[in-house]
DNA sequence: TCCATTTCTTAGCTTTTGTTAACGAATCCG
DNA sequence: CGGATTCGTTAACAAAAGCTAAGAAATGGA
């Protein structure tokens, strides 16, 4: 089975004819380490689903440093909702960590299936409502817990590959602090670790 | 015009017999200060809209601790997605700030007109979508500004009713920090700005 | 493999925030 | 109207985070 097919097919199911449309617009690309996918300040109207490697998406501010607030990895779908969506350039961009390999399609492909498949309407919905539940529980994991609080929920969570795979600094970045910052708090903690074991 | 249907109209155009099975199933409720909608640990199966009042919606912590990460007024929609998509028990509380009149109906309802209204399916989905560029703003804002710029973004945006109406301990929450440094910021804020003023 | 680059840690210092507490002002509601 | 509650500010101290810099370790790419 198709990996974007797979994907949409955990919200709603596809017939052949339902999924030949889209299928016959995927484009695949390479990206190699550190190019963009997308590029903060340009238009952004393709979306992309990874099919090997990995991304970040990050905001670079007006100072010039960067902020990064997201990883995608294999079987993940991206792109600047944003852009597609208001048809603005986007605030952010998304960058490959790896060597990277896509299948891009065009959102305004995506919009015409609304019109013509009432299942990709349904789809849209309950992805749009699955990625919200997402950002919900991020917004409120920074204004509830403390950095190491949120640390310690990453190190405890099912996102193993993010711990696996990416640079502290970005880890740090993706926290809300700095990677000096997160370097101390990892430093605490294993001075706790050990104290407990020679504590017991 | 009735307020909730103005405000669907404002992503897609009911015919008034799309409009008349949710007409049917709203209920009016009031609500005294302090009396919840929602309440953190139960289901919460309802939507509402805001008529008139204001309310907060707030995590307590396991250590008692209250945050409140989010406002609504006069004609927003609230309620919780995350219990009303899941069947869990809602994760947070919805609560009045001053006496409110809500238009309430379930989510049950929503989902059977999306089933059988494809215009209220492009609601959902355009809904859910505006809901996420929302929240994804608000990530961002958390994770590239200071505590002192969200307060000076929150200063110039166009959300002056949250600092016209909203005791300043919720909004030091809504940002992010403590009421006491909030305190300090605007004190900053202010010797700046005499500061400036003198110095010109 | 090997060199250049990137990455992580540690340290010292500054700034900011959190915490607790106290006081006065504002607000609420009977 | 008036007492009780809630709210905002300020202060003093402790804890944490930011910043800069430097050296060691790891990584990437030719």
């Amino acid at each position: 089975m198709h990996p974007l097919r797979t994907y949409i097919q955990r919200f709603v199911s596809l017939t052949d004819a339902e999924w030949a449309p889209l299928a016959a617009g995927l484009v695949s690309r390479q990206l190699r380490r550190k190019e963009d996918f997308v590029t903060q300040g340009r238009l952004a109207p393709e979306l992309a689903m990874v099919v090997s490697g990995a991304c970040r998406l990050l905001y670079t501010r007006p100072d010039g440093e960067e902020r990064t607030t997201y990883f995608f990895f294999d079987n993940h779908l991206m792109g600047s909702y944003q852009s597609c969506l208001t048809g603005q350039p986007s605030q952010f961009s998304i960058q490959a960590l790896a060597p990277t390999e896509l299948l891009t399609f065009p959102y305004a492909l995506l919009r015409q299936l609304f019109d013509q498949h009432p299942v990709y309407e349904r789809f849209g919905r309950q992805l749009a409502e699955y990625l919200l539940l997402g950002t919900d529980a991020r917004l409120a994991e920074l204004l509830l817990l403390s950095p190491e609080q949120r640390y310690q929920a990453l190190l405890h969570s099912h996102k193993t590959k993010i711990l696996e795979r990416i640079p502290q600094q970005y880890i740090a970045s993706y926290l809300g602090i700095t990677p000096v910052s997160l370097s101390r708090i990892r430093a605490r903690l294993q001075a706790d670790d050990e104290a407990a074991l020679s504590g017991t």
